[in-house]
DNA sequence: CTAGAATTTCAGTAATTCGTGAAAATTCAG
DNA sequence: CTGAATTTTCACGAATTACTGAAATTCTAG
């Protein structure tokens, strides 16, 4: 650590505070951090150097790493060690994120409420649990595969359409005028 | 925990092990599945007493919940005790997610980042890791403000929104043919 | 193949987080 | 005011999670 400027320094250790929020661990911020600052691959070793970690640890938190696709592994010419780096573009960066997260967070709880409206209510009480079960499918269904769809969209349309911001809300009363005598054709299709 | 059916207990058992991939722990994930999934404003001795959780835990949680504005705090006429129930609307519940999510994951590092960028570098490694910063901190601010925005529309414009997906992206291309041309003339010809 | 270089596993300890009960503080009806 | 009802605080043991070093495993140059 005291390998590295202070402002890395700072860097490395907020990411580190942060890590426990983001449900990483301290250790495997700090490590992202590092490779992110430094922008350049990095083994293990020097990992485990720069930010004085057990070797051991290095590992699991480069495989943590790995499982959250922040890090890519790769080979220098020669060297049988194996470096890691993050994307180098950020938004591949942001959107690993938001999957990985949706994958663990958002997935097994849509699954579980799947299963629990197949389910038929045994009585009053469960017909209102699955009332509000429902709603919550409803938005959670909806939110992810927006947030699917969106995702497949590239950087640059990405990026235009959040610098819109909320006139992306006016661009929908243009599209109405668009709309036509269409039945079904409002929402869903344009 | 038996004084509810197997249903409501699975959810709420599956709430709590969400909760720590959530960011909250065990018992409060517990809590808030049983406000939610009851519909009705509870006391904290009655949801002591469904989850067999100690009476000062389940003070703690309702002022985690409270936090997170995931609960709201209301009275009974005639009843000393304070009742705490989920904000009905379910869109509402989401905003306060990712609004105190925002607030408590992103914040931090988004100072921290304006502060380190004010810095003047002291080397090249340092204007190079500040290059990498401010990627970082362009992508959370364009993203949060965008956020911002679109946290503003109504419910409505929002499920619209979100059920276009992708096709959103379409309507940028829309955009730009006004944005080159006249206006309203434009609509007839599409 | 083999030897040593590189990585991973894992058991054990350290550190952190959680949940409780007892006690303190607050609130409000009378 | 008073005191009973209600809520909150907090120190402590329990449970969980993080980190390490040693040993095991995998890999590859020769």
């Amino acid at each position: 650590m005291e390998t590295l400027s202070p402002l890395t320094q700072r860097f490395i250790l907020h990411f580190g505070e942060m890590g426990s929020r983001w449900g990483i661990n301290r250790t495997v911020g700090q490590m992202y951090a590092l490779l992110y600052v430094m922008g350049k691959p990095m083994n293990a070793d020097e990992i485990a150097e720069h930010l004085s970690f057990s070797r051991s640890n290095v590992s699991m938190g480069l495989k943590e790493l790995q499982a959250w696709r922040l890090v890519k592994l790769m080979h220098k010419p020669g060297d049988r060690r194996e470096y890691f780096e993050p994307p180098k573009d950020i938004w591949d960066i942001f959107k690993a994120l938001l999957e990985e997260r949706r994958r663990r967070e958002i997935e097994p709880t849509l699954s579980m409420l799947r299963d629990a409206l197949l389910e038929n209510p045994a009585s009053e009480e469960d017909k209102r649990a699955q009332e509000r079960m429902r709603e919550m499918y409803q938005l959670i269904e909806l939110s992810t595969s927006w947030f699917d769809d969106v995702q497949r969209l590239s950087p640059e349309t990405l990026a235009s359409l959040m610098k819109m911001g909320s006139k992306v809300g006016k661009l929908l009363d243009i599209r109405d005028k668009f709309r036509f005598s269409d039945k079904d054709e409002q929402v869903e299709n344009s």
